[in-house]
DNA sequence: CACTGGAAGTTTTACGTATAACTGAGATCT
DNA sequence: AGATCTCAGTTATACGTAAAACTTCCAGTG
């Protein structure tokens, strides 16, 4: 019998059972057609059962060489944006018999910690958000399998990576507002040296200049709603001519904090000013108006980052196509006045 | 020197220092002096940093029998609540060398999995939400230490709990609520089974009861903005004399949905209809007007969560005393007009 | 009847680490 | 000078599991 306080073995279950651990092991792991017989196995699968037997995972870890465990390693979780890359990731990683270990950044700008001294799993491979950049140099150092959310193509060859096809969500904006006749816009940019960021602002400047007539101005502030605020405020108070029709965020909490700010200053959405933000979160049909957004399926992202990783991890390469996303228009966008 | 393709042992950094396995373990270890001449030590370390060994954490674990890793089961991560949380957690287990695993429990209606099948870490204990309480019984099946975010402490005598003083908070608002002249109820509570939520049920309940007069009316809706616009639409056209000028919600998410109800009904907040809160979300001040709500401090909440683990498994008992909170006043709530 | 082949197991080994127990050489003490 | 002690290591072992290699027994075959 097992030594008390002590969890039970494999071995102890095959001292209950009368058999030899291999045994155990190999009904346990339903290896056993044709090398134990029904009755024997049965017998083993009830001693496991009596014992509560649970197997040691860092005994099979070592033994097997893997540990069918992935870190996903996201920015901190002031969204329910990662949430969501989280539950595809899970829901596809469980099918294939994995786990999916959580690593969120730490918050502030503290010196990036090792994430694996966190996450203390042995971990099979890493799907890192472009965000948490911060925790990229560590697993760089650690040869584990990776796939990058949302970063560079150029600048990643030969690690697998997964996009969002932000460069089209961002014309759909601009488009939609062109349409409405807005011509002077203001950018309320992330303030975070990440891929996903330099793309709005790279795409948005593109599609303006082909428009005569346009102008641009841009203003980054923290990706939280007080901080877009303070920032959103300043600009559109001390706004030199020729003043903004229509502010484009970055996400929907920069979004927010420009309600805040035109609310602030007496300015009324969408009469005065037109704003959009970008990630479609529950926040965007809180406020009033609704926000006109980019919807982006969180968890189809996730769901390709960990498929995009399982086929990195069986040797196949990994599907390439970026993931489409969605203008979502609601009330905060509305006809520029007509210039007078 | 170690085979191509596999990541270098400690016994790689031996014959690479030209000394024993052991002496690498002692060194790496940090328990040479007086076992091991620096000039050797040194030596290790170097050829540790030029093979770029990292000890495999499956057999560190098998050896010691312990992995400082706990896990935190949340509900799922829907606001930044427990993001919080983590990060309070993981702040004070880092102090004391250990790790935490994040794991939240699946989204939607889905039979509760086995979380030790998705974290798939040995672990040293758990610190677990009262709100995900479908993952309770497999845990208990384990003897892993356990502590409970927010849970019955009578209905759980022997495991550790750690509370949010959430009875003061109810108290504060209604008193709040009574103080600005309101007598008539709606309760937006929450369609959870949970003791947080059960306590602010019967806290309300039991101060009004104590105030003559006063009605109160109870309608349930899931935690989100859509559910709880839903059900507030209903209970708020639908309402039977005595017509309630107030909505206290088990959250701010529900808090925003009423915000939503209240618009489409054309009622407005605060003249007409006063609304409360609870967590302080950011949401609570990016909605119009900015929400009076009780404000919960998740990140002491995640220490407080943590210092109690590390009492259990430490063998010394846990402290005691609920988390305060603080009501927020903000511009959700005005004086009930007078009766007529 | 000797021989093959499968069923039903068992014995043994390796995974990589931490540490208890041991060893040999020189320095120190009596 | 012999005994003792410290230093600087080494050798050996255990953690719990999975699986390769082996053993034994027996039924069927030529």
């Amino acid at each position: 019998m097992p030594r008390a306080g002590t969890r039970p073995t494999s071995r102890d279950v095959a001292r209950a059972a009368g058999v030899s651990q291999a045994a155990v092991s190999l009904v346990l792991g339903d290896k056993w057609r044709g090398r134990v017989s029904e009755t024997t196995a049965e017998r083993v699968r009830e001693a496991a059962r009596t014992l509560g037997y649970r197997p040691n995972l860092a005994a099979r870890n070592l033994r097997l060489g893997r540990t069918r465990t992935v870190l996903l390693v996201v920015p901190a979780l002031t969204t329910e944006f990662f949430a969501g890359v989280y539950t595809g990731a899970a829901r596809v990683a469980s099918r294939h018999g994995f786990g999916v270990v959580l690593y969120p950044s730490p918050e502030g700008t503290g010196p990036a910690r090792d994430p694996f001294a966190s996450a203390q799993a042995a971990l099979d491979g890493v799907i890192a958000s472009s965000m948490a950049a911060e925790a990229l140099t560590a697993i760089r150092g650690d040869q584990l399998p990776l796939v990058m959310l949302d970063s560079d193509p150029e600048g990643s060859v030969g690690t697998a990576t997964v996009n969002l096809d932000i460069a089209h969500g961002v014309r759909q904006v601009t488009d939609h507002l062109l349409g409405l006749g807005h011509r002077h816009f203001l950018h309320l940019a992330a303030d975070v040296a990440s891929w996903t960021f330099e793309v709005r602002a790279r795409e948005l400047a593109a599609r303006l200049r082909e428009v005569p007539g346009t102008s641009l101005r841009t203003v980054r502030a923290p990706i939280s709603i007080r901080g877009a605020e303070a920032s959103a405020k300043a600009s559109l108070s001390e706004a030199p001519a020729p003043r903004p029709t229509a502010v484009i965020c970055d996400d929907d909490q920069l979004a927010a904090g420009a309600y805040k700010a035109a609310r602030r200053l007496g300015v009324r959405i969408p009469e005065e000013l037109s704003v959009t933000g970008m990630d479609d979160l529950a926040l965007a049909t809180a406020i009033d108006p609704e926000l006109t957004t980019v919807r982006l399926d969180a968890e189809l992202f996730g769901e390709r980052g960990m498929q995009a990783l399982l086929a990195v991890l069986e040797g196949r390469s990994p599907s390439a196509g970026d993931i489409p996303v969605e203008l979502v228009v609601r009330g905060s966008t509305a006809p520029a006045r007509s210039p007078h």
